[in-house]
DNA sequence: TATGAATGAGAATTCATTCAT
DNA sequence: CATGAATGAATTCTCATTCAT
């Protein structure tokens, strides 16, 4: 287990090396035809084969990286989510006021969607936005500062994400309207009490960017830390 | 159809008669212990065997009703739209103006979601809201009359429904605070852009009683008409 | 599940008890076959599969009555010793003396093996010998009055059920010579210490006979009763 | 095949040398391991993982060593069947008369076990006693020689050693009685009709050494020689 | 019509073996 | 020779469906 004789121990073994780096991209090589898959046939209905054919990969392969379908779902979820969370907290770096804030972040949220169904419809059926702390934090900050008005944080919520799930759908299913993304943010941002001048104001916002388009389903992705084992 | 006690009426055949009924009763046997089984582990979870141990049948009883759980899942889903879709409609026969109407529908909704955590589980995970065609009508007719105010409307509904949903969720989960069920029907309405003064109307009226609680989940329930062959 | 209106509730239902009785056959018919297959490949060897094809039925049935290959194998033991305890026991019922008690019980028991073959590999790769409690009475007797003389229970036990198996495996193989049964108990009880004119007087007894031949393996065997779920 | 620590010999290339020398090594650990993994699981259970693990070595090494698990299996049966043998052997150099010969004998065999539960548990279950031939041919010689007195030599030596196996288990369980040992050692030499004086003066007999213990388990052993390629 | 045992296709999981590094 | 990821055949186990009673 230790260096022997011979070498040096520069690093822990070469093949050990190569091995953990062939790993890690048969890992992402599922985790992308999970995501395909899962966005298909939701949460519940895959079965492992599904996800063999998708990667192109062996039965006992699958097992060597996830031990269930579960896991994997989870696996993908957080993948996802990290990186989308990531990307969109970056491009609202400069984007300041709760308001302002949520009402980008939702639009830069739904604008992925837009650009990525496979990705959309994933991201409807699997992830529990009530589990995002960005978008709650802007929401509790835009009522203490008065810029929303609701009976109550868990219902406000509730709706707005609830509405954001129903509206990826639609998106994922290719039957929105042209301008749907926009108009969902409205009435998101109605929902939450926004004051008229203010909803204008997000929506007339050019859009910040996002560091690349979030998922590209087959390329590797931008967070390859984030699945370190 | 509807024999209740009294009458031997013509005497179609007294077997037939008989053996209709009780095939009748088992069916919604079938279908009572299926809310609760859908209700408990989703639409795609369910096996056979857990339909015939929650109904204390035999496996071969299921397959005489039903032909397959997807089939049986349709069935629940219509027995109990038909029943709640009707009984609120009873209950708003009197009830003028859209936004009236629609607030006082989606409070009777959730007030039987809060009555009966199996039901609202059940509806939470199964019903394909956006069919709903009384809400859509209230919604429609209020943006005509003005009562509503939203960007389109598959925009208003979507993000009412899908908030809808999600509060079922949370009615479901037994976590909602106190109140819940009100602040949820408040921001919906602000999310169609209703003017304040008329969601507090809304909020003010005492609930129109429903004929009888929506499924009451281990009795015979109101439709045994609705469950057509 | 009770009675309805109809039946004069004779017994619980013709159905049920037609397939109980047809369940317990099929029961039956999978411990004769796993009896053989056990016999030939040993405890752990086999897989579900040997005793689906032995007993010619399908994969699922296996699982309607055994829930695993260890639960068969504990099932298929149990079954065997039961019917062997208690036939070995009828037949000594009129032999007195520890000695000859004892003698005459391996007499029975090697001279089973002898009669079948596979039950024979069967217990002499699955049988527990060492809980079995009637030699050990007998031998406890034996030391109490004097018949038997060890320096230890436990150690003239072991050596002697030791011995028998390693005899079942012998008798088993086919490659027994002539005479070698009698030989085995010889050896025993002289293990024992038991005196040489009392071994020949077990020796001498003419061997009772058993009410049928242990398990005659595809023939429904005599302890139906004991295989009651 | 056995060059120590001393004389560089005639440079028959170092690399090679070096080469074999540390292969060597790996086998011996993996026979270590593998006696280990076998006393725990018995012959059939264990699974090449068992051994990678209790090796602490790759997948692949353990396939650049044995070809498979039963002949891991019969390389370790192997490798400590000569061992044995050859330390009783030994230690029997100076001991003469066949009871006396094969009483020793089988007391320092079950020595050995005592003073190694791993080793123990491993002989119980693997080893063909059966095809030992010291002790076979001590029995031998003590019936010609009239020392022993059995109705036939495969009775004899089937309950002597079937007895032996037995015990084997119970000392390896950590069951076993104080004095169980040497009470089983003369349970044995009584069923093969010794003389109890000759009994007696087996049992006085001061146990010979063995050069060093039987396998020490996690030591490398005596025998590297025995494990031809 | 109700029953529940039997069936077998299919899904999950394990594991021996190979092979590029 | 050591490594460990990939492979896929073998095995376990589940479950929808059929059918004789």
């Amino acid at each position: 287990m230790k260096p022997r004789s011979s070498t040096p121990a520069k690093k822990p073994d070469h093949r050990t090396r190569v091995g953990h780096a062939r790993s890690e991209r048969m890992k992402v090589r599922i985790l992308a035809a999970a995501l395909e898959v899962f966005a298909e046939k939701g949460p519940e209905a895959p079965v492992v084969d599904d996800f063999v054919r998708a990667a192109g990969i062996a039965r006992g392969t699958f097992y060597n990286h996830f031990q269930s379908v579960e896991q994997l779902l989870e696996a993908t979820s957080v993948w996802t989510t990290e990186a989308a969370v990531h990307a969109i907290d970056q491009a609202l770096r400069n984007v300041h006021g709760p308001a302002v804030r949520f009402g980008t972040g939702i639009r830069l949220f739904l604008a992925s969607a837009e650009a990525n169904p496979v990705w959309c419809r994933f991201v409807a059926r699997v992830w529990k936005l009530g589990q995002l702390e960005a978008p709650r934090r802007d929401v509790r900050n835009g009522l203490k500062q008065g810029e929303f008005h609701v009976p109550g944080l868990e219902a406000g919520m509730d709706v707005v994400l609830g509405g954001l799930r129903e509206a990826l759908f639609r998106l994922g299913s290719g039957e929105a309207p042209r301008g749907y993304r926009d108009r969902v943010v409205e009435v998101c941002l109605q929902a939450l009490g926004t004051a008229p001048d203010l909803i204008a104001q997000v929506l007339a916002q050019e859009l910040p960017p996002l560091d690349r388009p979030l998922m590209d389903s087959r390329r590797e992705p931008q967070l390859e830390g984030a699945v370190h084992g």
